[in-house]
DNA sequence: GCACCCTATGTAGAGTTCCGATACAGTGCC
DNA sequence: GGCACTGTATCGGAACTCTACATAGGGTGC
């Protein structure tokens, strides 16, 4: 499983609440991802076993809209997806160098 | 620019000190990345305008090996890079959710 | 009926990015 | 000559991203 940034913002998505299942439309809302990214990423996720895919028993028409399909998290899918994100975090300091000042001035 | 992991590795090297220039060699021990990955890297943020490229001025026979080549963020580098990090760091929770615990089985 | 827009999931294809392999060149050692 | 080390850099195929587009049913307006 590749880390890309998609790649970590579904995770982060999914990993707020790993009890709390999303469907497509709702992560495209929370990632900010265009549906031929999301798409995608949740199958690749799905086949490395990061995460499972099931489809809401609703009847559509008595629901007036069609059936979701729910992603959620697996066990494997939040232990790998911690540490993953964690990384990432690492790369960026809490605050950025200061020994520049706003103005772009060095701090000497 | 756009913003993938492997450029976020390479702002967040050279921001740690935006005075301190990094070498090829030195860059690719810094963020792990493959000199594959890295140069290319280097080359679209030159031409983003983000960072200049110095060769060092040495003899390289008497100095015993190859110059090396100098790659130091631009003030604009340095203003696009930091909240382009930022926002990387968002992405990842302070800490992992804390219903679930280290047993798998949930806290309520 | 028909033109839209909304909720949903998903594919197609062009462009971009990644990274292992490879190239090039000089130094040092045996 | 052969091998290791320090450097920078490209090639090419695989992988990834993302703008369109496809599909399908519901609802609204005319």
């Amino acid at each position: 499983m590749r880390m890309t940034i998609p790649v970590a913002k579904v995770l982060a998505a999914l990993l707020a609440d790993p009890e709390d299942p999303r469907y497509g439309l709702d992560l495209m809302k929370l990632t900010g991802l265009p549906s031929g990214t999301l798409y995608p990423v949740l199958h690749r996720l799905r086949a490395a076993g990061w995460l499972t895919a099931d489809w809401e028993e609703i009847d559509p028409v008595a629901a007036g809209r069609p059936a979701r399909r729910y992603y959620r998290l697996t066990a494997e899918g939040v232990r790998a997806a911690r540490p993953a994100l964690a990384e990432l975090r690492a790369l960026a300091p809490d605050r950025g160098p200061s020994n520049v000042t706003p103005t772009g001035a060095p701090a000497w």
